[in-house]
DNA sequence: CGAACCCTTGATACGCTTCAACAAGAGTGG
DNA sequence: CCACTCTTGTTGAAGCGTATCAAGGGTTCG
């Protein structure tokens, strides 16, 4: 267990390449970013301690400082539901707390993590005078919105081997064409809605085809063009 | 063919109701509405016709007025694949146009339809002066985002039945425990993310099951305690 | 050392799709 | 009017994709 086991809600300072992810480019003014700190407040969570739950009122708007949480629903037994992963610096969710009405999902910390905290209320009144950052909140909104828009296309007409694909080459533009997984590989295979069964079965069927090699948590693609092909094919 | 066949841009008025059906409750102030008449389009749509396809540039954000619009992916062989269907008044795509890149997806009228165009450029400037129209657009969003959250938690934790099943119960809450369908079959399958012929499947075990009676395009539920029990179970 | 994980592998089962055939309207033209 | 075609929904048989269950190997850690 941590030091922190109990949420503690302190207004540290949150360091400014966090705002810059968080809000995007051209970035917000000195002045902004100065009562948006104000306004903002951040929680410590162990590793295994909720954010929040399914239903609960929104007031916040939530984003991971560092971290990694994970987006789910509980199962009948008490038991956690993984559905996505959210790595720091990143927005947790930005759109429960605009509409009155709860969480849409349950939020987990999977490992110990930072989170930053927006009273919805006082973004609605800095809103009001800043125009700039409406306009940065809308457009985070906006992407939130094509993310989930693409995942649901994924789902609905790609099988596991595809999604699986477009998730490595996705990873490779970041990187390079060396994937090292920064999970484990039961969260990878959540993420893309499958078992961990499967998912080691789909890696093997793709090494054996020669298209990727994998080592441990380190996935090399060997045939960048097949996978494109598997992907978008 | 209509008489509309070539899509034609007119600054027609558009009625008070879709604009609160837009941008909800409280309703923006007279004021904003004529500035928001004044940088909006409207363009007649004849059945069939493509509204925008992926990738197109999106400079505006789009709603349908009325007339019902699919959106989803052209497959590889020019056809058209359905992922959902958008009944006028509604918001067709309210994020693509936020980000600098183009549509996610492919619009097309599935019947007669009438669009309403807001050049994002215009809207950015109005939102400058008219913080509670700032507030309206960011409801929206997030709105969209919980739909979609909620969609892609069906689909990857419901079977059919279960999404079957959770679909009837939400449209018996907006009419009654008579559900007419609006659409076609087919449509509603590809809403549900399956095939027609697991559609007409699933319907006929939910009758036999004596949990709804089916005659046509009308649907009677008469179990709403089983129904709710299979679609949240 | 055993315990607790994580990942793998195999056998089996189930859900859904695909393909093919067919019935029932709706529109069309002879 | 009938024959024709087009569309929509239904039904059946077969097959693919993925989940589930069970067992075993590799680590890490007390």
């Amino acid at each position: 267990m941590d030091t922190a086991t109990a949420p503690t809600a302190v207004s540290t300072s949150v360091p400014f390449p966090v705002w810059a992810s968080l809000l995007g480019q051209p970035a917000v003014s000195g002045d902004e970013l100065l009562a948006l700190q104000r306004l903002a407040s951040t929680r410590r969570l162990a590793a295994g301690a909720t954010a929040f739950v399914r239903g609960q009122v929104a007031l916040n708007l939530v984003a991971v400082v560092s971290g990694v949480v994970g987006l789910g629903t509980r199962g009948d037994d008490q038991l956690f539901h993984l559905e996505r992963a959210v790595h720091g610096p990143q927005w947790l969710d930005i759109s429960s707390a605009w509409i009155c009405g709860g969480y849409a999902q349950q939020a987990q910390a999977l490992s110990a993590a930072v989170l930053l905290e927006l009273p919805v209320a006082g973004v609605r009144q800095m809103v009001k005078q800043h125009p700039l950052l409406a306009d940065r909140l809308l457009q985070a909104l906006a992407q939130t919105v094509q993310n989930l828009t693409g995942a649901t296309h994924d789902l609905m007409s790609k099988d596991a081997q595809k999604r699986l694909a477009t998730w490595l080459l996705q990873r490779s533009t970041d990187v390079g064409l060396d994937v090292a997984l920064k999970e484990r590989k039961r969260e990878l295979a959540a993420q893309l809605a499958i078992t961990p069964e499967t998912l080691s079965r789909l890696l093997r069927q793709l090494m054996s085809a020669g298209l990727i090699e994998v080592r441990g948590y380190s996935i090399k693609l060997l045939n960048l063009a097949a996978l494109q092909n598997l992907a978008h094919g």
